[in-house]
DNA sequence: ATCCAGGAAT
DNA sequence: ATTCCTGGAT
């Protein structure tokens, strides 16, 4: 894969399960192979090409790091992490993943797959703490092989093993070919020390934001803000409750939007709302 | 009907 | 520490 394909694909893969992202991954990459062409489209037609993947921001970022790597690199993904990480939307992980799995370099790549990997098979522990610490990086960096190679197959091997067989709720503990070595069976399996927090969603900004922009990637032109009720044909239900909360709560409304337009995922016309150009 | 997976920015 | 989304699994 090239950085760019990589580069795409780990963008996706941040917030989003890889089943979902996969359809979506391919039409990009149809659309638009290299940076330079997604650059020279609007941020409008990234947004609608990213769909319901979720966290819309992700999509307007990419769309930012693929303007500065047209602009600042000619066109060429950075291969180092120091410069990845500079890029819009491209955090620790981000810029790890990408150096390793696109440019073969021997990043330490953390994500949460690995960290609850670590957690048990190292740790004795059934998850990993609720957010990263300093000590994992650290333990992560220790048990990498330290031959390049090694490293990067260790990487992708540690992160498959949490994707499919060390999974957070019913690890396949039977089919584990670290079952012999790992420390939280060793240990018994103890139970989680903390139950996780899931994220709240009905009735919550978030969702009122996603409604919005589920009815301004239908259209081309400015939607009048009391005209989103109409757009019902193709909402989920959660959509519908969550567009009927638009209509009738107009302080949630407000804030929703007045979030969406600060962000610069929606632009505020005399005639309503549209996605940015 | 509820739960769950999944990082960056501030 | 908190904010940002969605669809498939349970």
């Amino acid at each position: 894969m090239s950085g760019w394909e990589v580069m795409v694909s780990e963008f996706m893969l941040q917030q989003t399960p890889v089943v979902r992202v996969l359809p979506v991954w391919e039409e990009w990459m149809r659309r638009w192979p290299r940076p330079q062409d997604l650059a020279a489209e609007p941020l409008s037609e990234a947004l609608k090409a990213w769909g319901r993947l979720g966290y819309p921001r992700r999509a307007q970022r990419l769309h930012a790091a693929a303007v500065e790597i047209t602009t600042e690199y000619n066109g060429e993904v950075p291969r180092t992490e120091e410069a990845l990480r500079a890029l819009p939307g491209v955090g620790d992980y981000t810029a790890a993943a990408i150096a390793c799995f696109a440019f073969g370099e021997p990043t330490v790549v953390v994500d949460t797959n690995i960290r609850r990997v670590h957690a048990r098979l190292f740790g004795g522990m059934a998850l990993p703490e609720p957010s990263p610490r300093a000590s994992e990086f650290a333990r992560a960096k220790d048990v990498q092989p330290a031959d390049r190679t090694a490293a990067n197959l260790w990487n992708v091997s540690v992160m498959e093993l949490g994707a499919l067989v060390c999974t957070a709720r019913s690890p396949k503990c039977d089919a584990c070919p670290v079952f012999e070595q790992c420390a939280w069976i060793a240990a018994g399996q103890p139970a989680p020390h903390y139950t996780p927090k899931g994220q709240a969603w009905k009735g919550t900004d978030r969702q009122v934001r996603g409604a919005i922009m589920a009815v301004l990637r239908e259209h081309d032109h400015p939607v009048p803000q009391d005209s989103f009720l109409a757009d019902l044909g193709r909402q989920s239900h959660a959509t519908y409750v969550a567009l009927e909360k638009l209509q009738s709560e107009s302080s949630q409304r407000e804030r929703a939007l007045a979030g969406l337009l600060k962000d610069g995922l929606a632009v505020l016309e005399d005639d309503g709302v549209r996605l940015p150009s």
